[in-house]
DNA sequence: TTTGCAATTGCAAACGCTTGCAAAAATAAC
DNA sequence: GTTATTTTTGCAAGCGTTTGCAATTGCAAA
């Protein structure tokens, strides 16, 4: 008796809307699953009883039936960067719209962990993947090719051609800043470079170059400082290009945490920023706005590319057979404090 | 024969690894599941099969069938917001010691979603639930604590007593912050507050409070500028406080979030900081050191909160008896560069 | 050698849901 | 009113694991 009543109370199954609703219990998985050839009035019958009891389905007896898990899995370096928080944003925006749910994966720890977690989750964890990991390890990117597991890549590409990415104009991004400085009358620009293991810190190394040539000036070698992408690597590399015997009358940092790291070894040095040196950042990142004086930056649609990311997934998913594709997103140029044109050349 | 082959190069089951090792499928469990009566030499094969399949267990199977889902949930408001992010940071560090993986829940789209969530992970979707919810709804709480579900609050606390929380020393840190100034010298020091509707705003308004009476200075309500703990709130609030016949000499913002927003505010007024007038915060986010000047503010350890809480939850979930518990950590203050002795009273 | 236990192992029944296939019901055509 | 179709439904067989219970094995005591 207890234990009936026990049991009772426990979250409803299919079987307990299938006996409210007076039809059987496949029917009710069909109602649920919008399966279409079900007559209205059992329909709703169905929707009204599972209503009435509050029945919420299993999600993992689900999956393993065969169904979808309405998991997606997203792997990530660690959250330790703006640029991924609003990456994230985005596809958290665009998951809202599906009933998709969103579960994270890092590596921060494990490096060798990521092979694990791809396995787990081609193992039915996830119905998809996304990877916002520079340096994607080909060995499980082929796993995943192999099974022919959903997933897309953000923010850097695959050269053979056989993933789905997303990524945005970072080459033209990187002139178009470049060419900005120019325009302001700068000669000598200094340019922090970001990891060059990943497409984007060497499509903005190019962009640089290419501008700079464009413009017909020279490319000074020692005006291009190793950065990694991290606000401390872009600090000494700016500590290094303004020892420069000439120093740069403007830095170009491959992101805005390189650029915040400049910015302070400028002001270390005792300058001003802009009217000394000027700075140029790259992706716009909320603190970009924030921190004083405002970063001039070229504005990466990080938020939009995650959406577009689940979008694209979300299709893969829907049809396996879809081959992969590509979206580029354009970058914008955010003018605001850091850059003015040089105060004097002597 | 191709199917075989298909079906042969598709995920091994636990059933492969039986018949590899030559022991029944229930053995295989029980090895992988740490059971102790089996037998070493048993226990190793099945090991060695499972590598040699490169077996991984399947969570849904798993989790249906009775045993965990290796999952836990965490609740929260949005990314957009370092604050989150750093107590994520922790919260993934200490998962990454356990087998665990997060499933992410933001309430940011649809509110009337919460409810929903917690409804699905406590059918199984996840064994434990974090919740940085701001203004946690009683309702669903009430249905966790029902189920007892484990849950663990962060950075917020449960006045029933009901529930196990983290957070830190807001009351604490708010007299700190303010004695601090105190000494420096100030005698008006402006207050944001943060949402009045959780416990952290009211008790950092408490804490100031309380240091300016035992400081023997008078609490002047104009002095105290309603802010949100967001950016734009405290750039209001702060532009409010500057407009006052007799400017405060000092703002303490209820958070960094809207420091940074006083300091824009300040600065848009042509004031230095910390010259004309400094600014204490709240938190100790990454973009703290980042910003010009560095933010003088006092420390809550977001991340070891997210830490302590996945102990805590880990705790409740290996032991359902366990009765509700609170944690409580100290914050510190961290100075640098925004606060200095009042130019000069007069 | 037996006998008695404890240590191991195997069987089978769930877990809650999806789905192919077949039966039943409803509808159309004759 | 029948028969041929087309809709709708129900049945049953899994999906990959865990686990209670029973059967088997191993080993020491008798």
């Amino acid at each position: 008796m207890m234990q009936d009543q026990a049991r009772k109370s426990s979250t409803p199954t299919i079987i307990d809307v299938a006996r409210e609703s007076g039809v059987s219990y496949s029917t009710v998985s069909r109602v649920l699953n919008g399966y279409e050839f079900v007559k209205p009035t059992t329909r709703e019958r169905v929707l009204q009883a599972a209503e009435k009891l509050g029945y919420v389905p299993n999600q993992q007896a689900r999956s393993l039936a065969g169904g979808r898990s309405n998991l997606i899995g997203i792997l990530v370096p660690g959250l330790d960067n703006a640029y991924i928080s609003e990456i994230i944003r985005g596809i958290d925006e665009e998951l809202a719209k599906s009933d998709y749910s969103l579960i994270l994966y890092t590596t921060r720890r494990h490096h060798g962990r990521e092979s694990s977690y791809v396995a787990t989750i081609m193992n039915g964890a996830a119905d998809g993947l996304l990877l916002v990991v520079p340096l994607v390890s080909p060995n499980y990117l082929d796993a995943l090719r192999e099974q022919n597991f959903p997933y897309v890549l953000i923010d850097q590409s695959d050269t053979t051609g056989k993933s789905s990415f997303v990524n945005a104009t970072n080459w033209q991004g990187a002139y178009d800043a470049t060419q900005y400085l120019i325009k302001l009358g700068h000669q000598r620009i200094g340019f922090i470079t970001g990891l060059m293991g990943l497409n984007s810190g060497v499509d903005r190394l190019e962009g640089y170059r290419a501008a700079l040539s464009d413009g017909g000036l020279p490319i000074h070698s020692e005006l291009i400082a190793e950065g990694d992408f991290w606000e401390r690597g872009g600090y000494t590399a700016t500590q290094k290009l303004l020892d420069l015997p000439q120093p740069p009358t403007a830095i170009f940092a491959s992101n805005d945490l390189s650029a915040f790291g400049a910015m302070e070894a400028i002001r270390q040095c005792g300058l001003r920023i802009p009217e000394d040196i000027s700075v140029m950042g790259f992706d716009n990142v909320p603190q970009a706005s924030i921190v004083h004086p405002k970063l001039t930056t070229m504005h990466q649609p990080l938020e939009q590319m995650g959406q577009v990311a689940v979008k694209m997934l979300l299709e893969h998913i829907g049809n396996p057979e879809r081959a992969p594709y590509r979206v580029t997103l354009a970058t914008q140029l955010v003018v605001r404090d850091s850059c003015q044109p040089p105060y004097h050349e002597l």
